[in-house]
DNA sequence: TATTTCACTTTTTTT
DNA sequence: AAGTGAAATA
């Protein structure tokens, strides 16, 4: 053993060795919570190199979020030094998006094409449906969820399966195939088309996927029990079963994004999909202390379709858990800030290893009010906000028409921004015209005399408009790097001068974004110029001649690489503050781990989700085990203590609830929580707080507070009732003319007659007759 | 054409 | 409760 050997294997447990030391074929690894899961990566990845002499440029390593690929490039920096840079690791999305780029022609793309985010792909979905006049069929945003979940499946509009009577399937491939031509015509693509694109490129040419196939002898995937079946069709064709070298780590029970077409089978199978992987199982926790990891079983021991393994630790038993109980949720939240201040001044823990989880982001604002009247440092912690603010997403609209002016949907959306008497009428004309004529806005502006119905001053506007885009792409051409190219247009287009312009608090405050956009990209080109001298100063690979080992977004032009990061990469500095609480939702929490975590909301309706209630035998379904397994991700990210609250009524949404205590609470052993069996209600009694009226039912499911809302005995509704008398305390006498749901809370649409006419109310507000 | 108002929906999670 | 989109008005 050598000492680059030793120094590799130092400090690994017995089976994180062997996934480190596992020769060639298929791995799975195993890894539950706080077992070490990127240590055992990024070893291998080490040990590869180093040790077994493979080249970097050979290994692929993908993860599922940014921070995760981030993490794992810096730890790999540290263990190879500027070997690392030649290393592919990167996200499933921006591997995908590079390789497109490089192959974009194979695809009917340009390399220039645009990555369209959900907001576009609203507008892109609406425009195709007025466009086949089909408005009225279908809410645009359910037409643009199925055609994400057959993106996320692997199906084009030619793959989906419609039964001849459905209509609304019908309908959704309709508009599904008008959606992709728009796309294709703006040389644009969305999320999934990265990876459905690339699916497609590499089953229909054969040579291209071997040009990967040939480099790439290593593919190593993180968090795969989060893969959806693009993604994993992505890894098979890249690491053919049954015996390429693909290593896959992951943990069935951290399995949270089923939603998003995540199929825990694909990690449950893999056995058997690649015969003869080996499978280590890494069950040694460094995290939590015991009564957590405890906990954090027997919640998730419910679950029936699991591979079986359980977490243990020689840490300590350490402290019991803690329950708070409170009467709503704004006494939840000060009762937390409370329990944080009281950790920090034992001077145990710091605000910054101290993290409020909850599950949807509606309960944030209530904790933030409480931290910040009890003066208690926090950021919250959210996906992309910055890059998400109107303003921010107008100059990134204007950047992309500068390098594919073809971009429809960016076209529009600035079109009148900053105001340039540019108004609806003369839109819909100048699209109406682009359809007839079968060409792109910017096409079509090139001669707006040619667009009937237009008066001389609306011509004269777009050609002005015109003009000032054909200056800005003109520009985009000559430059080198991003910032300039902003700078160009904050300049050229006004943005910045119009909002100071109009000198409210509120417009001083985007124009500021607008400048910390353009720091955003110098930024960018700094670290781009860095880079750049590192690999000059690493001596060139030795490569065989058949291989392309060019880093994958080798010749990218700076401003479009600049594009790729904000649509990929989001806000890259939205690090968790120093000395500050982490506020999050449940799914932003994985991966993370802190002293202390509070989970909030631990009521059935709120946690597990409402969605996941509904049905014949919630326990039984895939939806609440998804919840189960969510609520496990949450308990194992802490290490020592462990606060698991709840109120028990709750403003959420404009309707004050009163829902009973989590299932999961009952699934943890009293015990845990420091109590004997006898003491504790079950569910919990009351909280500490003056007997009302009602207290929790066991499983009641959600009541409106009476003494709020007059509403009647009605239990809901079930079977057929259209047709029914009913009265509303407001709306008076009606029929029922539809149903969506039953029990209590399902929404009915009640013809009211007279002034009121048809409402659509919630049951529970309703009397018979 | 721009602005305001109003009514309406939507409230799970996000690369 | 809040944000969005459509209609009404200046």
């Amino acid at each position: 053993m050598n000492a680059h050997e030793s120094a590799l294997l130092e400090d690994l447990n017995p089976p994180q060795r062997e996934a480190v030391l596992h020769g060639e074929g298929p791995l799975l690894v195993l890894s539950g919570a706080g077992s070490g899961k990127t240590r055992v990566i990024t070893r291998r990845v080490a040990h590869l190199v180093k040790v077994r002499g493979v080249f970097p440029w050979r290994i692929l390593a993908v993860t599922f979020t940014n921070k995760a690929a981030r993490e794992m490039r810096e730890r790999l920096v540290q263990l190879l030094g500027p070997q690392a840079n030649d290393l592919v690791v990167s996200t499933f999305h921006s591997s995908a998006a590079m390789i497109l780029r490089r192959e974009a022609e194979h695809v009917g793309l340009t390399r220039s094409f645009v990555i369209y985010d959900d907001g576009d792909q609203l507008n892109v979905v609406k425009r195709a449906m007025r466009e086949a006049g089909l408005e009225q069929s279908m809410q645009p945003r359910e037409i643009l969820s199925r055609i994400d979940q057959e993106k996320n499946a692997a199906r084009l509009p030619e793959d989906m399966v419609v039964e001849p009577g459905d209509e609304r399937g019908q309908l959704v491939r309709k508009v599904y195939r008008a959606y992709q031509d728009r796309l294709r015509a703006a040389n644009a693509v969305d999320f999934g088309d990265l990876l459905l694109l690339l699916v497609s490129l590499f089953k229909k040419k054969p040579d291209v996927l071997a040009n990967y196939r040939r480099r790439f002898h290593h593919v190593l995937v993180d968090e795969f029990q989060d893969t959806n079946p693009v993604q994993y069709e992505l890894l098979r064709l890249l690491a053919p079963p049954p015996s390429a070298n693909l290593v896959v780590v992951g943990d069935d029970d951290q399995s949270i994004y089923r939603w998003r077409g995540a199929d825990v089978g694909n990690i449950l199978e893999f056995p058997s999909e690649y015969r003869g992987a080996r499978v280590v199982k890494l069950e040694q926790n460094y995290r939590s202390d015991r009564n957590i990891l405890d906990a954090a079983y027997e919640v998730i021991r419910k679950n029936t379709r699991r591979m079986e393994k359980k977490l243990w630790s020689d840490r300590p038993a350490g402290q019991t858990l803690s329950l708070l109980l409170n009467r709503d949720e704004r006494m939840e939240a000060q009762e937390v800030a409370r329990q944080i201040l009281a950790l920090q001044r034992e001077g145990f823990i710091k605000f910054s290893s101290m993290a409020v989880f909850y599950r949807v982001n509606a309960q944030s604002r209530v904790l933030e009010e409480a931290l910040r009247l009890a003066r208690v440092p926090y950021t919250l912690v959210s996906g992309r906000s910055f890059y998400d603010r109107a303003e921010v997403r107008d100059a990134s609209a204007y950047l992309r028409l500068m390098v594919n002016p073809r971009s429809d949907a960016d076209l529009l959306r600035i079109i009148n921004t900053p105001a340039r008497g540019i108004g609806d009428t003369t839109v819909e004309r100048v699209m109406d015209h682009a359809n007839t004529v079968g060409q792109s806005l910017y096409e079509v502006l090139a001669a707006p005399e040619r667009i009937p119905a237009l008066n001389a001053t609306a011509v004269k506007r777009l050609r002005t408009f015109r003009a000032l885009l054909e200056s800005l792409t003109g520009f985009a051409q000559g430059t080198t790097d991003a910032a300039s190219a902003v700078d160009e247009m904050l300049r050229e287009t006004k943005l910045v001068e119009t909002l100071m312009a109009e000198g409210s608090d509120e417009a001083q405050t985007r124009a500021e974004n607008l400048r910390e956009f353009l720091g955003a990209a110098q930024e960018f080109d700094l670290n781009r110029a860095a880079a750049a001298v590192a690999a000059a100063s690493t001596p060139p690979a030795e490569v065989p001649p058949e291989v392309d080992a060019a880093p994958l977004s080798a010749d990218t032009p700076p401003l479009q690489a600049f594009l790729e990061q904000i649509s990929l990469v989001g806000d890259a500095d939205a690090e968790v503050g120093e000395g500050r609480v982490a506020l999050m939702t449940l799914h932003a929490a994985k991966g993370l781990e802190f002293d202390a975590v509070f989970l909030t909301g631990l009521e059935d309706g709120v946690f597990p989700h409402s969605r996941a209630l509904k049905g014949e035998d919630p326990d039984d379904g895939e939806e609440m085990a998804e919840e189960r397994r969510l609520c496990y991700v949450g308990f194992t990210r802490a290490r020592k203590r462990l606060f698991v609250s709840l109120a028990q009524c709750r403003s959420l949404f404009g309707e004050l609830r009163y829902n009973p205590p989590s299932r999961f609470l009952r699934d943890v052993p009293p015990a845990l929580f420091g109590i004997s069996e006898q003491d504790v209600p079950e569910p919990p009694r009351a909280a500490p707080v003056a007997p009302r009226r009602r207290t929790w039912d066991e499983d009641d499911g959600p009541r409106i507070d009476r003494s709020y809302s007059q509403a009647s005995d009605m239990e809901g509704i079930g079977g057929d009732v259209r047709g029914m008398r009913v009265r509303h305390e407001q709306f008076g006498v009606g029929r029922i003319v539809a149903t969506d749901g039953t029990g209590p809370n399902a929404k009915v649409t009640v013809e009211f007659g007279g002034a009121v006419g048809l409402k659509r109310v919630i049951a529970r507000f309703l009397l018979p007759g």
